[in-house]
RNA sequence: GGCCCGUUGGUCAAGCGGUUAAGACACCACCCUUUCACGGUGGUAACAUGGGUUCGAGUCCCGUACGGGUCACCA
């Protein structure tokens, strides 16, 4: 067999350079000592979600923590699933999460030096090198058909074999010249496909940055490196890319590791050295009795779209992903609440070694705890922002009114209190909370713990007296009045001492006022909403509850 | 099914041969309290299982069970 000539056939030397020149044109890297290269590959299928986040974090803290570059690059070498706008789709949430890019695919501002960032673009690099190889005999062309192939697998699950196209199973690695020739000048279509030298009985140790000690199996299938529309598969591109890329770290999800046999023989047989490789675990969630992991298809909910929908605060996001991500980070930030999350130590030996559940519990209350940080204007800036993009038309309407919203905002955050109040999780939680400060929305669903006739002499004896001029002490000795008018206890030792002696106590009788102002149980300080909304309007509240007795 | 990875409370998890087996979320109770919250204190609750090794095992070894991943011209 003249592989020379089958090479010169396949791919005519007009198409691609010497591989010298390659070499040249992506130098190595000039960065300090330890510095890191990573990476995002991520597929333009337009959809991204918490497990790619999940990943970015990680890349970013590797590279930008060690002085070193993070680049994006796309793998669009299936047009299949390729959905126009994915790029900017990506790019946007990520920089929601204040994730940067330092290079790669439509990047703007940087050098850009090792693209092109599409792996479309780089066909010629990828030709170049299955050139070399079918020169050098470790790689072939393959003309089984999909039917065929599957023939072959139905044969060998039947014969309890291990599937795939391998050994003795791999017909087309043995073609004769002639056959070879045969089938091009038919125009057959094919595949090129690396001539495995691999034996499955032999185990390598190798060492995975996340994983540790871990054994692998050689790789004996001849898997497909350049596909019959001669772009090359997931597997191919890899290794030429992370190696003229100079990727320096792979952080990838774990259902990658079943294919780390066939990347170390890539990169073997090229003549790269490989990239250190770190295979994390994929965030699961429980479907029904199982736990699973997150998938694009089964949990649209997942993708990040879904958080700036629901107005999750990007930052409560990211921190819970580094909570998840780093075990001690959790400490490191309660002892360092103030300080910049990229002062961080993030290491790869502290990521977990088996899949994490998405706990929106833990989520919501690190959101909680990051939105009582900020000020009142922050506040009004965020859910604005919020609203404006996904709340109705009457949510907008709240922010017309700076003045009134801001108030609004500082009493439900307890700004000026000793304590910050921690009511709000998400934008489009909070834009619902203060629904009953705006007549147009405030939609109440009465629910009282005390017959009507009680709660009517509550609110009807507090609105007797009521009088907006009423400082907090005044407003609620007049509470106190009205619940020692209906024998309500005033004073919460004496109720506790002895509960059965009373009907409730005053704070029964400021819940049903509560609940006539607000529809609400819990709200921020009562007096406050009254002097907000202004004496009209808590008067009208009054009646309308009143009247709906 | 083959191969690989994993298994500490409901959830996230510390732990690297000797601990009363941390902490966080959730839950419960109590305290504080001028209502709602915030906050504080305390509590319930865990090493999948069987064998080894060892004076001693959550920690090391082997088996079993269970869970996950993967076996494409998808990434």
């Amino acid at each position: 067999m003249d592989w020379n000539k089958l090479a010169d056939v396949l791919v005519p030397d007009e198409n691609v350079k010497p591989l010298e020149y390659y070499e040249e044109l992506y130098p190595a890297r000039d960065l300090p000592q330890g510095a890191q290269v990573t990476r995002l590959a991520p597929s333009p299928t337009g959809f991204i979600h918490l497990g790619n986040l999940f990943v970015a974090i990680a890349n970013e803290r590797i590279a930008h923590q060690s002085g070193g570059t993070m680049y994006l690059r796309i793998e669009d070498t299936d047009l299949k699933r390729k959905v126009d706008g994915a790029v900017d789709a990506v790019k946007n949430a990520l920089r929601y999460f204040d994730i940067r890019f330092d290079e790669g695919a439509e990047i703007e501002g940087a050098t850009n030096a090792y693209g092109p960032y599409y792996q479309r673009e780089r066909a010629e690099i990828y030709h170049a090198y299955v050139k070399d190889l079918i020169k050098r005999g470790l790689a072939y062309p393959c003309f089984c058909t999909e039917d065929e192939l599957s023939a072959l697998r139905e044969k060998q699950t039947a014969e309890k074999k291990i599937t795939g196209y391998y050994g003795e199973y791999a017909a087309c690695r043995n073609l004769t010249e002639e056959e070879i020739y045969a089938n091009l000048a038919a125009k057959k279509p094919y595949v090129i496909r690396l001539r495995s030298q691999g034996n499955p009985e032999n185990k390598i140790a190798f060492h995975d940055e996340i994983k540790g000690e871990i054994t692998v199996t050689e790789n004996d299938q001849d898997v497909v490196i350049l596909k019959s529309d001669g772009i090359p598969t997931y597997h191919f591109a890899h290794a030429i890319d992370d190696h003229f890329m100079r990727t320096t770290v792979v952080i990838r999800g774990e259902e990658w590791l079943a294919s780390l046999p066939i990347h170390i023989e890539l990169f073997n047989v090229l003549g790269f050295r490989r990239p250190k490789y770190g295979h994390n675990c994929s965030l699961q969630k429980i479907d029904g009795e199982t736990r699973r992991k997150l998938s694009k298809r089964k949990d649209p909910e997942l993708s990040l779209e879904f958080y700036r929908q629901e107005g999750y605060f990007a930052r409560a996001v990211k921190v819970y992903m580094l909570t998840l991500l780093n075990s001690n980070f959790e400490e490191w930030y309660m002892k360092n609440p103030d300080k910049a999350l990229e002062e961080f130590k993030f290491s790869m030996g502290k990521m977990g070694k088996s899949g994490a559940l998405f706990d929106l519990n833990k989520l919501n209350d690190i959101s909680k705890n990051e939105l009582a940080k900020l000020s009142a204007e922050e506040m009004f800036d965020f859910l604005a922002d919020w609203a404006n993009e996904f709340g109705t038309d009457a949510q907008k309407a709240y922010f017309a009114d700076r003045e009134y919203m801001l108030k609004i905002l500082n009493l439900c955050m307890g700004i000026g209190g000793k304590k910050r109040r921690k009511d709000f999780t998400t934008a489009k939680q909070a834009v619902e909370f203060i629904a009953y400060f705006f007549d147009e929305t405030f939609a109440p669903e009465y629910a009282y713990r005390f017959d009507n006739e009680t709660v009517k002499k509550v609110i009807g004896g507090f609105k007797a007296v009521y009088d907006v001029a009423d400082d907090n002490s005044a407003w609620f000795e007049k509470v106190k009045g009205v619940a020692a008018e209906n024998g309500f206890a005033t004073d919460m030792k004496a109720y506790k001492a002895n509960p059965e002696a009373f009907p409730g106590s005053v704070s029964d009788v400021a819940e049903m006022l509560r609940v006539a102002m607000t529809g609400l149980t819990n709200t921020p300080d009562l007096c406050t909403i009254m002097q907000i909304l202004g004496a009209e309007r808590t008067i009208a509240r009054l009646d309308k509850a009143l009247a709906s007795l």
